[in-house]
DNA sequence: TATGAATGAGAATTCATTCAT
DNA sequence: AATGAATGAATTCTCATTCAT
């Protein structure tokens, strides 16, 4: 699940066991990381938390920032796979975009945390880790990209095409918003009304 | 300047004495934090940069949390009086908008590494700091609400009062796009196309 | 032995081990605290001294002033138990207190050096642990409370009972007088004469 | 009035002037090495206290250890000087050591702060001012062993001459106790009955 | 595989003292 | 005489990582 889980070596050879034992690590980590920061997170807590020693989590990673990648990893998927639920081959592109923006806030806003967490704890990890997480997210982006494209091909959306990517990322950034900038946003909007303006905004620029 | 910097105390009393030498610590602190982040930077370090003795840092700050505090409120000042540049009361609400945003974009790229930096560290702040940087970013987003409502005035913006918050938080978020996805954007789009975009996209809700 | 020593948390759970480490560090502190004072000694030196590196002190013990309290537990147990060797139950109160005097004072003035280091750096205890110590220094008082009252209960002493604790206190305040004066006593009195001299004013008040 | 004080050498050639601001630093010191302790109390809160600039202060002391120095030497003054109060050359030996008891002991009771700053701090003296201090301690233990022997040669204290230092001695740790174990005797006696008591015991065994 | 004691470089902060003004 | 900014050595404590059992 943990895709790039195989990215980082383990001295424990038996699969099955690593892929369980980072699951508990991922889930101690990414409570503490979350309430505490990367930095202000020691080991020693983390493997309490996941109610391993220090000694055995030390079989499953090689550093710290290991641990912050798996978790980061962790969450990508977990909004990959919650935006992938609402996507459809069978439907207009129209209808897709709308469903999979209404998901893709949703979701924003139900792993606000975890989100938070990636963004500003990102910049801890080794620079080849920064680079496979900032992947992650290009490949949530063509997912957008995709519908867009759909939505052109079968003229439920207009949209100039050189739009697409830009349209795209417009979409991953109301996602973040949510997110961010909740402290503001919600005294003035609910999750809905947020949802219904920000797609019939987007929508609009889509037709013709 | 850095207008919040009487918040901090200082040992030292002749206040000119303590600005200069803070917009030092600023100088010095900026650079490192930039290129190191706010954990991997040792105080020592900051001391150096800025050419002063650690002992004599610490009669102008009280903890490494201040400079960083020193350092966000520095950036807002500066995003502010730049963004305040392109303002002019003559102008139509339209007009002024379009300008504002270019200005916005602008600024948003140039101080990019700068902002970044705002987003990424400010969770190491306390929590006092951190709700007055909150507060200065608010204040930035006011500017943009007072530029839309203007022009609903004046009859050049066409927007239902009730859009005005989340448009201009979409301008807000819109500029830190350009600093966090500018890795994506950049393929595809320069400064001046992905404004003209965006701004065009933003000025069509806002048409009749 | 060290009876208090279970109050101090330590990082490593084997008992065994930490009673064992802590013994280590008591006796090294012990000798520095003596010659240099608490406050001029280094935690570096402490660990150095017992023979551990910092880390692995750190492990045992809290703070610096942890060891302080280890310290002064250890010198009262030490205290406590020499005293207690010359204690019996089958012997008159008289007798008992004669030979419990002589002892006090001879275990005052050969462990001086230490008990001077309590009585001068207790103050640098936490309030808890300073209440922890007059503990044991009421419990070693009451040693010699038990004495004179079965002193009086055998008709070997005769004192109004309500002088059982000021009598008490008295002995306590000599056998620290030997210790804190001996600079001026020892010019005039060998530990002997002054053990016979203080011994038989007191038994003097105590004879019809 | 602070006798050794010119052991001390000063920046500052106006003897009264040196008079004064020493008067003013030993005020300001002394409150706060009785409430934080020598080592916990730092120059700059001296200097605060006593409405100098450290600068200044610096003028008329050396080193913060000559503060310290200052502050016992002026508080065994006051010992001293409360303690001559009661004497009198008139008086028969018996009445002088019966008044000059119930004062030291009223006076150890009423400084019984400044005592316990004495006895707990002079370690962190240098050896020179150790001495001195000693010097102060051992003057007025001789005013008890003149009485003592007043008393003898006027025949109302009969006591072995070469029990004239150990008494005088004992008397001396009477006082302490008072301030010492105060904690433990004030449960049971107040310094009333603490004086007769031991005032009585003391003087019976002048009496032959 | 699992454990957890050991390590020590490294970090933030303090504070007595000086000295140019 | 008075001032107070500057200094930097010194101090306590932390924590990621290793390795013998």
């Amino acid at each position: 699940m943990t895709r790039e889980s195989n990215r980082i070596p383990s001295m424990v050879k038996n699969r099955k066991l690593v892929e369980e034992r980072r699951a508990q690590i991922i889930r101690g980590a990414q409570e503490l990381f979350m309430r505490k920061g990367f930095h202000k997170t020691t080991t020693r807590e983390i493997a309490r938390e996941c109610g391993l020693s220090i000694g055995t989590m030390y079989e499953y990673i090689q550093t710290k920032e290991d641990v912050l990648y798996l978790v980061c990893d962790h969450i990508h998927s977990e909004l990959e796979a919650r935006l992938k639920e609402a996507l459809s081959e069978t439907e207009t592109g129209r209808e897709s975009l709308m469903k999979a923006m209404a998901q893709h806030f949703r979701v924003m806003g139900e792993l606000s945390d975890w989100v938070l967490l990636i963004y500003q704890e990102t910049k801890s990890l080794p620079k080849e880790a920064r680079k496979a997480i900032l992947e992650r997210e290009k490949e949530i982006t063509a997912l957008f990209q995709e519908i867009l494209e759909r939505g052109i091909r079968d003229h439920t959306l207009h949209l100039d095409p050189t739009s697409v990517p830009l349209m795209a990322h417009n979409i991953m950034v109301m996602g973040q918003m949510w997110t961010f900038r909740r402290w503001a946003l919600a005294e003035h909007y609910t999750l809905e009304e947020f949802t219904r303006r920000q797609t019939a905004w987007l929508l609009q620029e889509c037709t013709p």
